[in-house]
DNA sequence: AATCAGAGCAAGTGATTACTTGCTTGCTCG
DNA sequence: CGAGCAAGCAAGTAATCACTTGCTCTGATT
């Protein structure tokens, strides 16, 4: 594996581990197998490397979209939850470690925001054209019911393993509690499909 | 003021900036306006004074609860709604970076995790209350949707600052948005106040 | 065979960290 | 007056941090 891809590769996950101030160079050095001096070779600085190593990972999360024409809303919110929720827990250090250093790193964190931003878009054009094609009510929002589907994942993501008494389900039934919820909230029009 | 008090003020206002790895002992004692071998005098440790602190925070958080006896739901919760989402808000940084923090201080966080609980259980308690007494649908877990208003409560206060383009409405619309499309979620029976 | 870029290694820089020690100062209570 | 306690102050400890310098080695290319 490339030097440089290895460097990223540790840096996330030591990152995710123990933060920026924790993820000292000698030690991403030692995860990925290198010698610190050959770092500074590749970065010019330890920002420069975090920098790189988050914009490394924003591509990955972009993915899974929802599809142009709804036909089945009930189903495509499903899958759509499940996939983000998934991610969002697989990263759920890396993203709580994110939040804690936005403050004093924004510019680190920005990829982060504008990756989550674009989701929350696609949802939210995503729900438009159900309540403009008359499959849901027009009482609310765009952007106010995204954040309502968008919030419980992630709280629910983030939050399960700290605060195991919130959430008393089994994670993988966590989004066939809140997706059934969520369609009553926009009124989705019942279309059963069994 | 007691300087026991102004350390942990101190700490608290100084974690919340720049956590913990960031609020030095030193910038602490200044911030306080104390020798920095004072600090060590009234905490035997660091972590001990990081500790203290989050738990002098915790009493303030808890106060405000829902009533035993529902009367009239949308109101009672749009207040409750309010009255937290403007503590999360108030509170975002420091929040921030607690959850940041949770994996490897997890005993520090311990209080602030066992508040978000108590909150939680008092607002699944309510929604129970909601359902026996027939004012709103059955179909859903009382924790499930607990977990969904905070959910969106939480990443609204927490993430507008840093994702303003996810939430295209002022903050103190934002409640207004969130508690009828979760009235919708649970199906509450519209009794309307005026 | 000669060259040269990329990586390792040993050592060291100056700054900063949590925490300690020894001593002085000032306030309060009897 | 005098005892005792709480706080300030100067200085120092050992560790760790990001980052640099100078040199050596290796392997591919020309």
């Amino acid at each position: 594996m490339d030097v440089r891809e290895s460097l990223l590769k540790a840096t996330i996950k030591l990152f995710g581990e123990v933060g920026s101030r924790g993820a000292t160079t000698r030690r991403i050095a030692q995860e990925a197998g290198v010698n610190e001096v050959t770092l500074f070779r590749h970065f010019k600085s330890k920002d420069d490397l975090l920098e790189a190593a988050l914009e490394s990972l924003v591509d990955i999360v972009a993915a899974k979209s929802l599809p142009d024409n709804p036909v089945d809303p009930a189903t495509e919110l499903a899958d759509w939850a499940r996939h983000h929720h998934k991610h969002l827990h697989k990263y759920r250090t890396l993203i709580r470690k994110t939040m804690g250093e936005f403050d004093e790193h924004p510019e680190m964190c920005e990829c982060s925001m504008k990756a989550s931003t674009k989701i929350a878009d696609d949802l939210a054009d995503y729900l438009k054209t159900l309540q403009l094609r008359g499959l849901a009510s027009t009482t609310w929002k765009p952007h106010a019911a995204a954040a309502m589907l968008m919030g419980v994942l992630f709280s629910d993501a983030l939050g399960r393993d700290a605060m195991s008494a919130r959430f008393p389900y089994a994670l993988r039934d966590a989004v066939d509690h809140y997706v059934p919820l969520f369609l009553n909230a926009i009124a989705v029009n019942k279309t059963q499909t069994s």
